[in-house]
DNA sequence: GTTAGCATGTAAGGAGTTACATGATTTT
DNA sequence: AAAATCATGTAACTCCTTACATGCTAAC
């Protein structure tokens, strides 16, 4: 019922938790927040939506034309939703009364509190599943809005993960080398090679990490973009992560 | 019907191509056949044997006891079977009468005519789903079974379909520099990277294999064991190639 | 004679996609 | 007013995984 575990649910908590949005926006921003080259079908995006409403992490408003313009849609990426709204207030023309009514009015979806608690929650209480690809590359795009130990903990989860596919690889790459054939062989060097790259690329942000982390100051708050992410002082300490 | 697309029918088939095997030892080969970390699970594995079998591109053989040996299970990796099978034989103990009758003995699967013209048929009339990444490739890993119209045509074809995943993912990080934390664009920069390199790597591919095919202009690029990487980013002059 | 590991299978379901269907707004 | 684009939604399907269930063979 809570479950879906799936990437697409934190993509959207995360990208709510800066500014409400519609879904046509949401979709285009979550396609591109990775390095996806693919984007995200509606398919699974207004199921998700649908359910993650049931939960209770969201609302969606209807914004009333007629008193829409500067509180709906709300800064957002502040390119389309915004232009259009100042157009449509400019033209003074409000299509018609209803819009809200007959259904399919544009949809703002915004965050409620426990969706914000949710999306910590999900940032910082996470299981195994974050090593994975997909799941790792939406926690990383929201590292900025968690704490610095949940960060440590995913960058060395995955470091760990892909060293023992590094390992898993290497010796059936050794096994392989002179039974398979030259292009076989040069695909398992190819990925050999992309995962050792991976992992430098790992280490040094986790260097990087405990760079910034450790200098003299034990950080008592520790506030990266201005907000202030609440935490009680003392928990999370032993990190004793199990499944979600 | 006989559609699954999917990597699985397309690994399968290639593997069995060299040699018959049984299940175990074919979900072990093909999860080690490209670089996946992850192996191939049993819930993937059979139910596509029973349906290539359905399909009519694989028999499934269960090898009686008495006469099994230099027969069935073929040479294979030479580990596994080949030792059990030995073993048998020098104990001189088949277990019983049956082992074929009451279901559930072991079973070597083997392509049939079929199957291989199947296996033919994927890779080399294969569709943009080949520029997947999956499926890319496991069609790669093949490329010894094919020719090199086909290997070529896979190729570009890849190399087209990362080019413009690299489009947009450029266009959509230029748009990004300001607006993101660094995390996340440190993430689309990486993720730009990943893919500038794998073009980099597909168009010595594909330079390798144009040497290869038109011998009568030279190339000196073939470096001892391929060790050579770099070509410079932005060149791509004088491949004026298009495809389908 | 029981544990360990080889070997084959099935049921349920998760996470997404494609293809379709419809409505609202803007542009030409 | 037609075309394009923005916007929301559903149904059916794909491909794969997890979790289970079973039996055979080797080894202690």
């Amino acid at each position: 019922m809570t479950k879906r575990g799936g990437a697409v649910e934190l993509a959207v908590l995360g990208l709510l938790h800066e500014s409400p949005m519609h879904g046509y926006e949401l979709r285009k921003r979550v396609s591109t927040l990775l390095g996806w080259g693919r984007v995200l079908s509606y398919g699974s995006l207004y199921p998700a939506l649908k359910q993650m409403r049931r939960a209770g992490w969201l609302t969606e408003d209807v914004p009333a034309p007629d008193q829409a313009d500067g509180a709906a849609p709300a800064a957002a990426g502040g390119r389309t939703a915004g232009r259009k709204a100042a157009a449509r207030a400019g033209t003074g023309k409000p299509p018609a009364g209803r819009a809200t009514a007959g259904r399919r009015g544009k949809i703002v979806y915004k965050l409620t509190a426990e969706g914000k608690e949710r999306f910590e929650d999900l940032m910082s209480h996470c299981g195994p599943s974050a090593w994975e690809d997909d799941s790792f590359g939406v926690h990383f795009a929201f590292f900025a809005k968690t704490d610095a130990e949940t960060r440590m903990r995913i960058l060395e989860g995955r470091r760990t993960r892909l060293e023992e596919r590094l390992e898993r690889v290497r010796t059936s790459f050794a096994r392989s080398r002179e039974r398979v054939d030259k292009y076989t062989l040069e695909l398992q060097r190819h990925g050999l090679e992309s995962v050792e790259r991976e992992v430098s690329w790992l280490q040094e942000l986790i260097d990087d990490e405990r760079s910034r982390a450790a200098p003299t100051v034990r950080r008592f708050r520790n506030a990266p973009d201005g907000r202030d992410r609440f935490r009680a002082p003392g928990d999370e300490a032993g990190a004793g992560n199990r499944e979600e």
